[in-house]
DNA sequence: TTTCTTTGTAAGTGATTACTCATTTTGCTG
DNA sequence: CAGCAAAATGAGTAATCACTTACAAAGAAA
């Protein structure tokens, strides 16, 4: 990786989270980068490859995080860290978070491809279901469910709303599921 | 509103829905509406006067529903409504709940402007909390919260992977709710 | 130095974009 | 029927799009 082809990367995901891919052009992309236009085609074959190697460096990034929860053997702590999940995200790979979120909606085809890919979420939810069950939840996969659903729910409006007080109502789920085992 | 305009107004909401509205071209628009581009452009004085139209006419549709909800003086029966409502919208007004949900993340600033306009759910947040209070729920602005990141989730986790068997899931959160009053 | 490959640029390409405009059709009113 | 305004068209516009191509630096190995 040549440091212009970092600046390339960066520059895109910063668009492409901000304006949306179909609404960023490669004009526009060279130009922060301060690079050529023609060199973005020399390391990515097209606009859509340059925003698969986003995706995918994205995800690589964020992979230590999800896996260090799925080694984690205490099954509150594995309740604390995936509640935690959302906001952490939202501030620490705030663009890329954004950038998955706007893909999702408009170009779903492409958004499965690359959830075939690196199915991002579907091996946490088997580990908080069984974790709610080590708990004595009388039904782990539908309180399981509810709990994602909560989570793609925070993430969804904390990225149009902002942050706001959301932490408040994070740590009040955290006292619902942990301190009242039911 | 003539019928041309309707064809318009359709072609457009469907197409916006599932390609996006930067993606989607006047061109195109107006092909699928069998009306001649210029014609777009007569009604709407440009694209995104069109975007807003659409908008607006979809929340005055699903206007009725969220009124209904708001009169209602039972609790009980006020949540159980507010659950049913993503599933509800999802299936009657898929192109339109779409098309809510991709503005969100990609036309940010447009997204903000229409919601200062018709602001979709706000009212029915201090509904649901009410609602909750009157059930004697202790803390019932934060399980409200809860409740709403809940229908977020669902909304946006069906429009991607389709309904599939969210409805248990409602169900299993209505039952959460309604028979276990703390 | 010579040769070769990689990295990079600048000026293009045809296609498509949102939008305009001159003109015609349509439908209503007196 | 005449007269007129609104509805509708289709051929335009300049600008922008993703992408190409011809060519120049730059670096490494001989």
């Amino acid at each position: 990786m040549t440091e212009k082809q970092n600046r390339i990367i960066e520059a895109a995901l910063d668009l492409f989270a901000s304006q949306g891919y179909a609404s960023t052009s490669t004009r526009n992309i060279a130009k922060k980068a301060n690079v050529s236009e023609g060199l973005i085609f020399r390391h990515y074959e097209n606009k859509e490859v340059l925003l698969r190697e986003i995706l995918t460096k994205g995800y690589e990034s964020i992979q230590p995080k999800l896996y260090s929860i799925l080694m984690e053997v205490d099954p509150k702590i594995v309740i604390d860290r995936v509640l935690g999940l959302p906001l952490d995200l939202l501030q620490t790979k705030t663009d890329y978070w954004r950038l998955i979120f706007s893909i999702k909606f408009q170009h779903l085809a492409l958004y499965r491809s690359i959830n075939d890919d690196h199915k991002l979420l579907d091996p946490l939810f088997e580990k908080v279901e069984q974790a709610l069950k080590e708990l004595g939840y009388k039904n782990p996969k539908k309180e399981s469910r509810i709990i994602f659903m909560f989570l793609e729910g925070v993430s969804s409006h904390c990225l149009k709303n902002g942050v706001g007080d959301m932490q408040e109502n994070v740590d009040y789920m955290r006292e619902k599921y942990l301190k009242e085992s039911a």
